[in-house]
DNA sequence: ATGACGGTGTGGCACCGA
């Protein structure tokens, strides 16, 4: 089984790049973030012709989040439970697997814009809510992976200028804590688990040549929960849409599982 | 130091992202 995560940068403008991507990569579920349309103008059409379903939400103009999939989603969560938020940032479904039922987390973590400003006051406080929404998800399904653009470097290694940054947003050492609070949860870094190329990243700056340069940031993550990590065999970032014409400022990352 | 690029909206720029 195969999991994927994408951080578009509008449907809108990214579908045609999304499809090509899932005719050549066809996973299990491709967990999309910053979809940038209401649920009316999401093409459910065009993804379901291509052999996916959608749990869907959406908002206008910013954030919007959902989960493609090959089989039926069931017990579909939107944003988190116990957090009251404005913005569509979190989806959570329920997939079959050969060994039972796994809880995919999909989430558009929020950017923060910098340390004492009220957008990283919020990310704070959205963490908190998700890291207690997750426990108790964790504690009733222990087959659960977590995705999405989690907009942290979790250390030096995720970043093109781990000095020049520090302490700056995506890099400061409130917000790596708040990962590993998260972590402790019992998930781990499917990326992680195996030998990587160094500056490996997930997202460039579109300006002053940043891909070409890899002036990047690893942001995009799959989490899974310890009841799944010896059934991860693969994790990859996918490099080649980002030289695609109007490429999204992030890349696919995706995760294989052993499930049977 | 600033803004650089790209997306959206109801617009001729502002706001946001990372």
């Amino acid at each position: 089984m195969k999991i994927a995560t994408w951080n578009v940068n509008s449907l809108a403008v990214r579908l045609p790049q999304v499809l090509d991507w899932l005719a050549a990569n066809p996973v299990d579920a491709l967990c999309l973030q910053e979809l940038k349309l209401s649920d009316d103008k999401f093409p459910l059409a065009a993804l379901a012709a291509a052999g996916y379903e959608s749990a869907v939400f959406g908002q206008k103009t910013y954030n919007g989040v959902a989960i493609l999939s090959r089989a039926p989603a069931r017990n579909i969560v939107k944003n988190i439970v116990g957090f009251t938020d404005e913005q569509s940032r979190v989806i959570a479904v329920t997939l079959d697997t050969p060994k039972g039922d796994l809880r995919l987390v999909n989430g558009y973590f929020v950017n923060g814009q910098a340390p004492g400003t009220d957008k990283f006051d919020y990310k704070m406080k959205w963490l908190d809510g998700l890291r207690n929404w997750l426990r108790e998800e964790l504690a009733a399904q222990p087959n659960l992976v977590l995705v999405g653009d989690f907009n942290i470097t979790s250390d030096d290694r995720d970043t093109y200028d781990a000095e020049g940054l520090r302490e700056t947003i995506h890099h400061t050492t409130e917000e790596r804590e708040h990962l590993k609070a998260l972590l402790s949860l019992g998930l781990h870094d499917a990326f992680r688990l195996f030998e990587q190329p160094e500056k490996s990243y997930s997202w460039w700056d579109y300006r002053e040549f940043a891909f070409r340069r890899n002036r990047g940031l690893r942001i995009d993550y799959i989490l899974v929960s310890d009841a799944l990590k010896s059934s991860v065999t693969s994790c990859v970032i996918d490099k080649a849409p980002r030289k695609n014409e109007r490429p999204s400022d992030h890349v696919p990352v995706w995760a294989e599982f052993n499930l049977l």
